[in-house]
DNA sequence: GGGGTATTTAGAAAATTTTCTAAATACCTT
DNA sequence: AAGGTATTTAGAAAATTTTCTAAATACCCC
């Protein structure tokens, strides 16, 4: 259950917001660094902690290290938070 | 955005075993806390938080403070995944 | 009201997380 | 190989979270 993993990496606001810049697409560690007032190296922690609750991977490229979303773990999270509301079934109408 | 509250209070294993709990039925603090091996004090405080997030929500009767789900944030933050995961659409079809 | 049970609050200790600086890797380009 | 840029790792400081003990509230019942 890495499950566990996931919700601590989403819990934070600045990881969150990473999420938020991948889905426009890859970018770099620098890239994304810059939208922060962080250095590089609280980043890459927090690129580290998105990367081990697999909500993220990354692929190597000249110089660069790009990363983007993996949204396949969000799924499990949507499934445990759907049994919470709805007894089991997703989707449920009323 | 009382949203990042809910994702902290989500991000704690306690927390959610709580919320499984209280799927089956409102329980008083005491209840709940007979299935941790923890004070009652850390219960509390556990329950302070869902609270804060919204997730429970208290009624009292007798000598007794019953908590029980309240699914309605947790739609928001079913949103806020499925716009990470689809673009926008949410319960999205390959 | 008084004694009893249920729960919370206050404050401190322990544990974990986030951040930084400095140094180390890694890989590219010439 | 040498110098340069991109990123990570190590280790410590700062901040936050979790937990406990002890005391305080709150409410019930006789």
């Amino acid at each position: 259950m890495a499950f566990a993993e996931t919700f601590k990496a989403l819990s934070d606001p600045v990881r969150r917001e990473i999420l938020e810049l991948l889905k426009k697409g890859p970018l770099s560690a620098g890239d994304i660094g810059s939208h922060f007032d962080m250095t590089g190296a609280t980043i890459s922690y927090h690129l580290k902690i998105l990367k081990q609750a697999d909500l993220i991977y990354e692929s190597r490229e000249k110089n660069f290290i790009y990363y983007q979303l993996n949204t396949t773990v969000l799924e499990e999270i949507m499934l445990w938070i759907s049994t919470l509301k709805g007894g089991d079934l997703n989707d449920e109408r009323e």
